[in-house]
DNA sequence: GTCTATAGCTGGATAGAC
DNA sequence: GTCTATCCAGCTATAGAC
């Protein structure tokens, strides 16, 4: 396929090092000799740090937001269903990229990046969700509760669930455990359950 | 009262700047200068920033617990009543000291502290809800999931909830909002609602 | 205990050869 | 596009006067 420039490399050597130090504690330096190019090669592709940190940061959500498309034969089924799977692309999503949902966390505990770049793209994020709500409050099967409230409530939920399964990997392969963190995430919003 | 040492205004600026830019981006010099001591005077109190950072999480842990303490006649109520008094407490904590969670929040996400340290503090933070988890399980009032998913969902649940309500300061007044954010809680843990 | 002054180092970013 | 070499700012931490 398409293959890796020294672009690429840095990006990748910059989301490891990221993830496992935090961006202001990642040196440009150490980047660039993770990724084995010269220091000056990354302020060629770069304008400089930040530049490089929301470019890693677009990119990895538009990666996310690639793997949230729910397939067609979903849109006849019942609102629940479209609810879990969406749910369990988001987790299936987060626990195969464990170090772009560290690096979510530390943009946004790091205020690295303005915020007005980091609501862009979270707005854009919870447009389904936002719709999947307001579909089921219609259906009386979710609770009528604020949807700034529900919002922000789903997504963190998700968040933590991910973060749960990449913290305590051999957890992921147990069914059980999977049906009861959606369930906790479901039974919290529905109706009667 | 005991009267404010230098120590103190160093602590309580550390905080102040930590929570706004980070821990790493926060230079010792823009602590003192803040807290408006000379530079070497830091150094003379804490044996180096880590030693500083450490004592700031020990002591705002502490502040947190000695803040988490049901009155005794609370003892005799049901164990739901408990659960949102305990609840109650700890979001008014959260939404009364907000520096502390996002430092709180940074520890995490900075990795700047030894793992060892910040899970002991949780350990003991934890030990209330796990009890209450237990009870519950036994009496047939609480999902009967594994502890560990059901411990790390309160925990996280509370926390977003905290910085929801820190980030959306004009609705901490409305109680609606409250009381719908601790039925978001309440319902995904217990059985029958 | 508190200050000033400064040592010693590391980081982001640039210049210029190839 | 990629490299080497380097500048300069800002940082942690120390030394020593008061």
């Amino acid at each position: 396929m398409s293959k890796t420039t020294k672009r690429d490399l840095l990006l990748n050597s910059a989301l490891t090092l990221f993830s496992e130090q935090g961006i202001h504690s990642t040196s440009t330096a150490s980047i660039a000799k993770h990724a084995g190019v010269a220091n000056g090669t990354l302020f060629h592709h770069f304008e400089n740090k930040h530049s490089l940190v929301s470019s890693l940061y677009i990119a990895s959500k538009q990666q996310l937001a690639s793997a949230l498309v729910l397939s067609d034969d979903l849109l006849s089924q019942s609102l629940k269903q479209q609810v879990e799977a969406l749910w369990h692309l988001a987790l299936n999503w987060a626990v195969s990229h464990p170090r772009q949902l560290t690096f979510f966390q530390q943009v946004a505990t790091e205020n690295f990046l303005p915020q007005a770049l980091r609501i862009k793209a979270m707005k854009t994020e919870l447009s389904i969700l936002e719709m999947m709500i307001t579909v089921g409050q219609a259906q009386k099967i979710i609770v009528e509760y604020p949807l700034d409230l529900l919002l922000d409530h789903c997504q963190s939920q998700m968040i933590a669930s991910g973060l749960f399964f990449i913290n305590n990997p051999s957890l992921i392969a147990i069914d059980d455990y999977r049906d009861n963190a959606f369930n906790l995430f479901w039974r919290a919003i529905a109706i009667d359950a």
